[in-house]
DNA sequence: GTCTATATAATGATAGAC
DNA sequence: GTCTATCATTATATAGAC
């Protein structure tokens, strides 16, 4: 008899689950199966390309909720403060309060021609360019709104990669506290 | 006969090319060995607690190096601005300008009990300890100190992952330029 | 659609010659 | 101190029953 029955939905946000916390490699069929629920078997069934298929669909998918949950709020309406706000409170639950690794540090691993880092690529410019676009709203200059963009995401991906190595999760926290300034005021 | 002769430091300079490449499960001793030059066994005797003491010793050297070639010439002597010049032009260095990745990083994957965490860990807050003293010189009080050398990390770091992401070292570049800024004009 | 069982390759690690 | 050859284990992946 079946162990359980889980739609593709389920399947896939454990399998982010899985390849945030430990990469690519780290992450093996033995672990996933464990994790997902499903036998090895099975998860070959709903992913016929493997482990691969796997972390591909799990890219698209982050990068998709990364689109509806994060940028597309961030684009408007509402006063840029407000906005910024809600993208700051989606990225603390998106990283569970800095316990949580981005899947853009963990599958960037390994060689640059890896087959994870176009779609990676796409993401974090995406990402950067919605940050931009709110710091374009304050007056600053386009090249000077995509550079405050740019440390604003700095800022969160080097804030998650301390908070974990110092296995402080406050240290995210700290970081996002800056992010207000950074894109609204100009501050450094 | 032997294919070469190798000193210790110059095998555990070649194992840290890898190790801070593809991460600690991401390198397989096949790599090593072809990277490094020795076989496996040959590796296995210089090395008797196989990988995990590999990955051990290049991280102790690692922090070793850190605390020689940046955070002691950070604290003195010469003007706070020329010493923060100085580790900025070796950070530069050893990151090669944003195309390699940090070990921190890269071995800090996976569980926050993992066997690399607490030396991670003391090498991370030894390094913002470091920043946070140049920033008290410029009369910052010990707690915006600390927060500043934090942040001045946090974006050490978040460069080289959003380099890694896009493809393109001259975020890193970008992000250090922010760094005199941050700790010595105490800017956001 | 999930399972058990298995195939095949790669992995970390050793034995022992030189 | 490095090598070739091999081990036991784990890895990814498949076959086929239900």
């Amino acid at each position: 008899m079946p162990l359980k029955k889980l739609n593709r939905d389920e399947v896939v946000a454990a399998l982010f689950k899985v390849f945030r916390t430990y990469g690519y490699d780290g992450s093996s069929l033995a672990m996933i199966s464990s994790e997902v629920g499903l036998q090895k078997a099975s998860l070959y069934h709903l992913f016929p390309g493997g482990k691969e298929e796997m972390a591909t669909e799990v890219l698209k998918t982050v990068i998709e909720g990364l689109e509806h949950d994060l940028l597309s709020p961030l684009r408007g309406p509402g006063s840029p403060e407000s906005r910024l706000r809600g993208m700051i409170r989606a990225v603390s639950v998106f990283y569970d309060g800095g316990r949580l690794s981005c899947l853009f540090d963990t599958l960037s691993l390994g060689r640059p021609d890896n087959p994870f880092r176009l779609a990676i690529a796409t993401g974090v410019n995406a990402w950067i360019d919605a940050l931009a676009g709110l710091a374009r709203e304050t007056g600053a200059t386009r090249a000077v709104a995509r550079q405050r963009g740019e440390h604003a995401l700095v800022t969160i991906q080097g804030a998650l990669v301390v908070a974990r190595c110092l296995n402080d999760p406050k240290a995210f926290a700290r970081g996002l506290l800056r992010l207000p300034g950074m894109l609204l005021l100009g501050d450094e």
